[in-house]
DNA sequence: AAGCGATATGTTATGTTATTACGCTTGCGA
DNA sequence: TCGCAAGCGTAATAACATAACATATCGCTT
C-alpha cells in the first residue's frame, strides 16, 4: 500500500534518487538516512542529498520534518499543496499524516494582520500516537 | 524593555544561569550560544546546559523552537501556559511572539478525535517579518 | 558550431547541535 | 545509616548541516 506516487520527469538523477527513497519509506528519513539508503547509486556525501532535498522541498514533492529533523515525500501526490500544512507524526510507527486547515490558516491570518506580522512560512508538528499504534497497545 | 521576568525560587544553580541567559538575550539562543555565554560562569560543557534546558522547558519556564533548534524564555513569566502555544518568529530581528488560539487548539482537538489519534504534543511556528522589520525596510 | 550563463555535481573539510556513558555528590526519607 | 532519587562534571561520540572549491552539463544566443 506504501507508494505509487507521480514522479515527475524532469528530476535530475539525484533527486529522483531522492525523491524515490522518501517514497518507498514508510516513516520520514533523516538526509543521513536516505545517504545511507543511496550508496548503492551511487551517492557518497550529505551535500548531494541535501541539495536534491533543497529542491524537493522547495516544489512541494517533499516536506521538512522540523521536531525531526527529517523528511517525508509529499502524500498528496498529485497536487503539491500550496497553503498551510500540519503534519500529524505519530511517535510509535513514524506514520505522517498531512492535512490542511483552513480556519486554522485563517486563525494565524487574523492574527497576523493585527501584529502587522509578514508570514513567509509556518510549520505545524502534531506529535502523538496513532490509532493503529493505540488499538496495538 | 527588556526583562523582568520572575525567576522561581527553585531553580538549581544551572537552571538559574540558563534561564538568566534566556531572559537577557532579546532573540531564541542555542544551547551552544548559551554554553558561550556562561563559561565565565563556570560552566564546560554542553549537557550542562541540555539538562538544565529539559528542566525548564518541562516546566514551562522556556520554550525548544523547534525550527530554529533554539531556545527561549517564556514570555507569559508568571502563568506559563498549559495549551497549544504558537510562536512567531521575526528573521529580521529574531523577536519571538508567543500567542495561544481556542480556535486553532479546538480544530486540531477535533481532526484528533475525528482520526483517533491522541496528541501529546503540538508545535507552532510561524516565520516572517515583524512589524518594526517591516517598517524600517 | 562556439561561446556563455545558469544549474547541477563531486569531494573534502568543517561547523553546529545533541546524546551516551560513566562516576561522584547531595539531600532526604525509611 | 542505608538506599534512592536528582543533580552535577567530564569525556567521548553521534547526528545534523554547511562552506569552499573545482568540474561538468545543459540550454540558449550568436
Ligand atoms: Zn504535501
Ligand atoms: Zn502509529
Ligand atoms: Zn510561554
Ligand atoms: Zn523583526
Amino acid at each position: 500500500m506504501a507508494h505509487e506516487h507521480a514522479m515527475p520527469a524532469d528530476l535530475t538523477r539525484n533527486q529522483e534518487l531522492v525523491l524515490g527513497a522518501l517514497n518507498h519509506a514508510p516513516a520520514p528519513l533523516s538526509a543521513y538516512d536516505i545517504l545511507d539508503r543511496l550508496r548503492g547509486d551511487g551517492l557518497r556525501a550529505p551535500l548531494q542529498v541535501y541539495r536534491a532535498l533543497d529542491k524537493l522541498v522547495e516544489r512541494g514533492l517533499a516536506h521538512r520534518l522540523e521536531s525531526l529533523n527529517a523528511f517525508v515525500a509529499c502524500a498528496d501526490a498529485h497536487c503539491h499543496r500550496k497553503g498551510l500544512i500540519a503534519f500529524a507524526i505519530c511517535e510509535g510507527c513514524g506514520k505522517v499524516d498531512e492535512f490542511a486547515d483552513a480556519v486554522i490558516e485563517e486563525r494565524l491570518g487574523g492574527w497576523a494582520a493585527r501584529e502587522g506580522f509578514k508570514v513567509e512560512r509556518t510549520t505545524m508538528e502534531i506529535r502523538g500516537k496513532c490509532a493503529a499504534c493505540l488499538q496495538a497497545a
